[in-house]
DNA sequence: CGCTCGTTTGATATATTTCAAGAATTGTGG
DNA sequence: CCACAATTCTTGAAATATATCAAACGAGCG
């Protein structure tokens, strides 16, 4: 956990700056951002389906997760936060959610009311531009996982977000690829890549056997970095991580 | 077809007034757009994965889809577009192309330079929210093909898609659900809800012996459209079809 | 130490795929 | 407008990946 003083908006800062250079007085109104500090357990809601919600949501520290449950119970994960993400920018600009956002681990958090936003993004183009890039880089990871889930089968679906898990956090400098945590139990895993859990724990011992990865408890070393790309079929280009400045004019 | 001397980009006009009220001023900007006017065949791809797009693609009179294909040539379908949409925004803005996209039939489209969307979006505010709404709910109905594929069996997956379509379709005023086109043989429709097209067919069969739809070519009717709505689990909040501006500050 | 939650394993069930072949429909050139 | 080619649709039988059910095991925790 962030010691409360060191609760500040530089990680959304960083991030706006990744998509899109921001002037002084760019950052300066970012930072007079009218925002609350919160500490949000594991497993508390931020935003439920059909919300009007108030507040966007930045994640300063800890992880979490937006999801949906269809007729019958069932549940599907579409996304998943780490530190510096500005989770559900879509639920609060579109006004209504459709999806519930939670908290996977205890996190710290900056709530940001939803006018604020609008008006900053309104005002300041580079701003709204970056922001705008942070949802179109959500929206080719949800086509990703569209064709993950739709065509892939469990052991290249599995290897495939567990790739990707790793090079985001590589990206937010979070972990290496050689060791991380993923902080989902076998159950939370099987939500996101529309599998039993059970079935997930067969495929996971077997990369493991296969000496690909090694899970013990909700940590993953990556064995061979390689092996784990080629079984899950990963390609990063829809990461756009590489992306310099696209935004600039 | 519509006759050359028609194409115009009011249909632009109608879609990001429907999301943000524009001024005249706005308008005016829109309307003077560096575009150019093209008839695209069907299977012409006007972006393929890995590209740097050029221009952005309005379809002023057609059938567009979007797809990914993923290791040993299998195909994920993960958007359709009809007349009035603004394909690919998302890929002309990201800069490098994460997918595909090709002309299901025939079309009259608008090309616009990507440099010329960037620009508008930047320097008129409204019609960069329009712009970016449009892409939010693109990522919206994203999420629910997500928990449709992964969480929803083939008879459900099938209704929801012609649910999804039908509504669609009505809110672009291009057809009622008591009749209207899918201009998709099975093996498409199979690509877009990942099944095969075997099964495609036999769950088809079956929602017509069931006097829920009748299907004959392409062209559908709903006979029962509770009962369509009943089998696919659908609930068309996802699309914020609904919304009234809420890009108005 | 006992409880709870998560993992592991085995046996069985089933939805969907795969393979294959014939029928129907659409498209094309003459 | 016909004949032929090429898709697309349809159906059946067999194969298989994954789900389901059920039970035991292990680890963290108050």
């Amino acid at each position: 956990m962030t010691s409360p003083e060191r609760l500040t908006l530089q990680p959304l800062i960083d991030k706006l700056q990744f998509w899109a250079p921001l002037s002084d007085a760019d950052e300066a109104a970012v930072r007079a951002l009218p925002v609350t500090f919160r500490r949000l357990k594991a497993g508390h809601y931020v935003v439920w389906d059909g919300d009007r919600p108030q507040h966007s949501c930045l994640l300063i520290h800890g992880f979490a997760y937006r999801h949906k449950i269809v007729r019958e119970g069932k549940k599907q994960i579409f996304s998943l936060h780490m530190d510096g993400d500005l989770v559900d920018l879509q639920n609060s600009l579109l006004g209504r959610a459709d999806h519930n956002v939670e908290m996977l681990t205890d996190c710290d958090v900056a709530l940001i009311p939803v006018d604020a936003i609008r008006k900053i993004a309104f005002d300041r183009p580079s701003v709204g531009m970056a922001m705008w890039y942070e949802t179109l880089v959500e929206g080719s990871i949800f086509r990703e996982w569209i064709a993950n889930i739709g065509r892939r089968d469990a052991r290249t679906r599995i290897a495939h977000l567990i790739c990707e898990f790793a090079m985001r956090l590589k990206a937010a400098k979070l972990g290496t690829p050689e060791g991380f945590m993923i902080p989902m139990s076998q159950e939370w895993i099987s939500d996101a890549v529309s599998l039993t859990s059970v079935h997930v724990n067969r495929v996971l011992k077997a990369l493991q056997a296969d000496g690909v990865i090694h899970r013990s408890r909700r940590w993953i070393e990556v064995r061979d970095w390689d092996g784990l790309v080629e079984a899950g079929d990963f390609n990063p280009a829809y990461l756009h991580l590489d992306q310099v400045h696209p935004a600039a004019i």
